[in-house]
DNA sequence: GACGTCATCCGAAACGCTTTGGACGATAAC
DNA sequence: GTTATCGTCCAAAGCGTTTCGGATGACGTC
């Protein structure tokens, strides 16, 4: 292995001046900058990234942690994300730490073992909850990170997300422009900072139309195709509140959704008006469903470049504003909505 | 954070002591070592693994690298490796590292920079091939690895496996006691040396029944779905070599082929013998095939513990016996192969 | 009493890097 | 001619750990 050291004997320099070279600073020559990095080249040298982490405190190693080992349907996405976000930050000279923890070991734990070590510089954080026990002690203990989402206020920290309120509000809309006005909707879990937004935009949607809302028409839950299946037909079924139309959280329930209305006997949008958000999930896409569904729409895939690039800048120590990021969504309508001629619920009863 | 000296002025001992009593080394008094590590836990003492790598030379850290980022449908079997890799290495007290690179870069030189940087022990490595270069270069450079999977001789590196070629010799000697002479095979991609294992294991039973190969029975490829529908209409659609019998490489292999079978108005066994090696893929087990297919089976979820185990033990320099293992393979009899009853072919012609 | 043995401890060096504080000429400013 | 400034360089300290080569004292043996 070349260490500077070699480089420095065989160059007559001191080692101070090999590494001011290397790492561009500024009292070096031009002239001896390129020799340095010529023989540096030649000789293939690589920094010792330990020795260079006892000396600065940084690794250069950036993680993720998983509560566990993803079963499906999720484990594609997973995919997706381990892949992306490892492969950005290769690129960005960075490299990517994946940790499983153990499903008993409480993930706290598992975080301050993994800081405490100083193996690791920063994490990904996904999947947040109202208030996430890893932001907080992250936070608290100084440890960069990325948010892919959002928790509650004060938002002083990195992140990437998109407006889940107005994304919410803009389906709803939709459907509260077209007539409707009793609107189901079946959101993620309910400890997720996202259904939590997604919440406040359903109902500002509906408040906006005077229109009340009715309990038993929201529905939280995995954003699976069972749960979107078992949903249908809870909604649609005997005795069910049989709303008139239905925004999905997800491509995933969209099509559970579509299954239960198709055995239900139920036609979109004759019957039943959809409308969905899609993340663009690997083989679940909007427009190629039975009927193609207007939707929102925001790949996932594009978080992982933002969220590595995010949380490369919040190690080095950049202005928060600039460690903030918001996803662009597009609405594409595609006539899986049709205008409502119900008489309001609140007349028959 | 805690470090060695701070331990060392609470106790009133050296800071080798320190060291020493909890690295469990011999001339340290027992109640020394009880002392130490009792406040140790108490103040919760990490040792530094970027100071501990400069002093040992070791980080700690195993590494996995992939070519590219993996696609459906091999996507989730991708989870399974990382997760289960990943979750067994920290039992060990290892850190996993995923390197997923550039699919532009040379391999070797992804290798060479991940050791030269210090940062990674030694590696598993996945699906190897003839005249691998990353065991050439790994083995070259003194990096410890294992192979899931064996390359050529000599055979003197860790590796966890099963005897492909066996495996292949017992599907198709149980054809070939069927009474099958004419025996397709749906092997995998050429350069794999699994593939050049199970041709071995094929021709042999061939052999000892005396039944000389045919060429075009023999079908080397990507063990997907798409592949066994494309061999299975080319085998069995007009102008096909009409075998009696196949043998795949694996479940998804044997997915494809059945679904070419039903097009083309065959049943198993009846009109086709089918056999198949099972990996038990998730979701695509060969008993809960129709017909359930008779089949080797060996699950692949088994190598991830075993891997893991075995390259802590080679970066630990354990001896090279201890480092190579050969999985269990089952033979299950489901039915799918029926007794041959036409003429040899070559009786025909 | 001299010697060897043993258990237990310690100081100091080493790993390869970054960074601090200053040295040394050359040039510009007064 | 003195002083300040600037560009370029270097020695040395320090990061936290392991490890090598002793040091020390207790004990038993002859």
């Amino acid at each position: 292995m070349t260490t500077l050291r070699d480089l420095s004997q065989r160059l007559g320099l001191s080692v101070t001046q090999v590494s001011r070279a290397l790492n561009n600073h500024a009292d070096v020559s031009a002239e001896t900058r390129e020799r340095v990095q010529a023989v540096a080249r030649k000789l293939g040298y690589q920094p010792n990234l330990s020795a260079r982490r006892l000396a600065t405190g940084r690794s250069g190693m950036l993680g993720l942690v998983l509560p566990d080992i993803p079963q499906e349907p999720e484990d594609g996405m997973f995919v997706q994300i381990v892949g992306g976000l490892s492969q950005r930050l290769a690129r960005l000279g960075r490299q990517f730490v994946l940790h499983i923890a153990d499903p008993q070991d409480d993930i706290v734990e598992v975080y301050r073992r993994l800081i405490g070590g100083g193996a690791i510089d920063g994490f990904v954080l996904l999947e947040p909850e109202i208030r996430d026990r890893r932001v907080a002690f992250l936070r608290q203990a100084g440890v960069p990170f990325v948010i892919h989402g959002r928790v509650e206020d004060p938002e002083d920290y990195p992140y990437y997300d998109i407006d889940n309120r107005s994304v919410a509000q803009q389906l709803t809309g939709h459907l509260v422009a077209a007539g409707h006005r009793r609107i189901a909707f079946l959101n993620g879990p309910k400890t997720r900072t996202y259904a939590v937004s997604r919440r406040q935009g359903y109902r500002m949607a509906l408040a906006e139309a005077g229109i009340e809302e009715e309990r038993d028409l929201h529905r939280f839950g995995p954003m699976s195709e069972a749960q979107g299946l078992l949903a249908g037909v809870s909604l649609f079924g005997e005795g069910g509140p049989r709303p008139t139309a239905v925004v999905c959280g997800n491509t995933r329930l969209a099509k559970g959704l579509l299954q239960a209305l198709q055995a239900i006997g139920l036609s979109v949008p004759a019957g039943v008006s959809v409308v969905v958000h899609d993340d663009q999930l690997p083989g679940l896409k909007s427009e190629a469903m039975d009927p193609p569904l207007t939707a929102t729409c925001s790949p996932l895939a594009e978080s992982w470049p933002h969220l590595a690039r995010i949380l490369v800048a919040a190690v080095d120590g950049a202005q928060l504003s600039a460690l903030q990021l918001l996803g662009h969504v597009e609405f594409n309508e595609r006539g899986s909505v049709s205008v409502c001629r119900d008489v309001p619920a609140v007349l028959v009863r």
